[in-house]
DNA sequence: TACAAAATAAAGACTGACCTGTATTTAATT
DNA sequence: AATTAAATACAGGTCAGTCTTTATTTTGTA
């Protein structure tokens, strides 16, 4: 295994690990257990644990925002692709290791004195909220700036609460009932 | 200070710890040196972390379903008392202890396998939604039962929203937004 | 009310396990 | 020949929970 690839196996396990168990109930020495190399080749690429965490958060967003751009775009045009958000959201809940927002799991679990961590947090949410207000202004070419904003805000709470609660209750109405309420935005 | 009384000091002291820091990060040596109370009293009364984690999510939670409902019922009919439930919210991110929602935040902490907690916060989650239910119901008596329901659950959805992402963000707009989505809901 | 008996609290030592991070030695790879 | 990885021991700390000893408080009974 190349230099890079170890990098990326280290990260791809760790955040596995993260997300399924959460950042304080994973230790170092299950993350090299579990993806096989020494301790020191880990520190070699990562220098400390919380350096692994901003790693994480950054890795399981980017794979998150490129993965729901692509199944909503290839959707019908206006709401019909915010709303295939939900649909993603719904596949990601089905998924085995569905564990909830990992953003939001990572706040629960790091003090508030952490600004590296909620600092990178509140980055990556604002980057979905942008990807949010993008394409509302694609598909709606007549919407304001500014309304836009305050929508692409409204739709990301909605998603967020049917994320979260849809793990906290081990259900699927709070995906289907915040799906509906999105709805209403676009008759 | 008699038996009872120290219980709840315990309780109200372990409570604060877990909420503002988290539960993993708040141990039980720092939970009796801040009460001021012995290890063996502590498991005295607790007969683990375990057990004082399932008080402490009934304690908050009761005393958060008393408070909401005496300060939305002096609001005025119909959909303001609903409403008032995000001005309360309001208050509560306002406090200088707000740490958004110890359910979801616990939920973040705590094993997937471990049942006895993950239960206990659907079972309050749950009265949380009932009492909003009762609430429309109380206020709008043409509302049918299984309309009621599901307005609740919309409802309890809007407002976990502003409670989990007025914190992650540190900024009150996620209240201000989802009051304005349930405004919808009476007009 | 007074006092003895029982229960409880305080203080802190202790156990065994786990934590992050470092250092060392050996093996593999480039 | 030089770099990197594996394996593992180790340091220094924290964790939940138990136990012992001493002090205090509560309670039952006279």
């Amino acid at each position: 295994m190349k230099h890079a690839e170890i990098k990326q196996h280290i990260l791809e396990t760790a955040s596995d690990l993260f997300y399924t168990k959460g950042y304080n109930n994973t230790g170092i020495n299950e993350i090299i257990a579990t993806s096989g190399i020494a301790k020191a080749t880990l520190y070699n690429h990562f220098e400390s644990k919380e350096v692994l965490c901003l790693a994480y958060l950054v890795y399981k967003n980017s794979a998150f925002l490129r993965d729901i751009a692509n199944f909503c775009k290839v959707r019908g045009d206006g709401g019909a692709q915010i709303l295939g958000m939900f649909d993603y959201l719904k596949n990601m809940y089905r998924a085995k290791d569905f564990s909830g927002c990992w953003c939001l799991n990572t706040v629960s679990e790091i003090p508030t004195e952490n600004v590296a961590i909620n600092a990178e947090i509140r980055k990556q949410k604002k980057l979905f909220i942008t990807f949010i207000k993008n394409t509302l202004t694609d598909n709606f070419e007549l919407l304001a700036a500014a309304d836009a904003t305050v929508l692409a805000r409204k739709i990301y709470l909605l998603f967020e609460a049917a994320w979260a609660e849809s793990h906290l209750h081990g259900a699927e109405w709070p995906i289907k009932e915040a799906r509906v309420m999105c709805s209403t935005f676009f008759v």
